[in-house]
DNA sequence: TGTGATGTGTTACAGTGTGTAACACTACAG
DNA sequence: CTGTAGTGTTACACACTGTAACACATCACA
């Protein structure tokens, strides 16, 4: 259960924790450097920021000959999943159908390709359950 | 198309919308009345929430007799929808499939509702199109 | 016609979050 | 032992939020 609602994350944040999900494992140097594209940041706003990151829960250090590697703790599909519960419950009347009819309506996404993804996804989920007697996809 | 993207909501602003939602029209005061439960704000507090709310374009009034009545310019549904749209660009890398099986994993959403949804969404959808001759249920 | 009640407009202000960064400190390499 | 590269601490301005006071307008009624 857990769950424990972390804080949001800001624009700036988000765009540094796209870099950290992309490789699992970087530097602040790394981030400054992917960053470069978007905006030119001083390190020190780099480091503060995957410091923040860090004090909000979503990403752990682990240091290397005194350089930081950064690694996420959670998983973005995870903090995705938290936060459209979040919009179920502030704006769907904590119906997740509410939702989808919502999505569908909006053209966010068609029907067909509803049904087609929740097809693929019970077919994939079915093919796990089958597997995990050896592996655990999901278990932890 | 157009999406022109909101202001996000904050949390005040959001239950305030709630309301707003709930009845498709009301006063100030309304607005207040039912707030009372949560929190006990001053009528200015409420007109002030109202106002922003207006002018971040999520509700609109009519003046009645000197009195403003409020009404959505927005769905719930659609502000949802955005707002997972968002979260699918930030989060997922804009694939809607990821964002899905982000929230099965987390058992947000169970693989069968899933599909028992879509199911559902595909047939009301269908049924809307064969209505549409005569209705437009979500024309402009 | 003057006045109270009711409702609106304007303005404010403190707290928090965010983006941005300077500067001080530390430790390894050479 | 002295750069150099990396970290920790601290700061600050700006925007957003929650909260509200106070002034202004107008309708109903005396």
């Amino acid at each position: 259960m857990a769950k424990q609602r972390k804080p949001a994350l800001s624009d700036l944040e988000n765009k540094v924790m796209a870099i950290v999900w992309a490789q699992e494992q970087c530097s602040a140097d790394d981030v400054r450097t992917q960053l470069k594209g978007a905006a030119s940041l001083k390190d020190s706003t780099v480091r503060t920021i995957l410091r923040r990151l860090e004090q909000k829960g979503y990403v752990t250090h682990r240091t290397e000959a005194r350089t930081y590697f950064y690694s996420p703790i959670v998983q973005s599909q995870h903090v995705a999943a938290e936060a459209v519960q979040g919009i179920v419950q502030r704006l769907c009347n904590g119906s997740v159908e509410d939702l989808l009819v919502g999505l569908v309506d909006s053209e966010v996404l068609s029907a067909e390709k509803l049904s087609e993804l929740a097809k693929k996804i019970s077919n994939a989920k079915a093919k796990d359950q089958a597997k995990s007697k050896t592996r655990r996809p999901k278990g932890v």
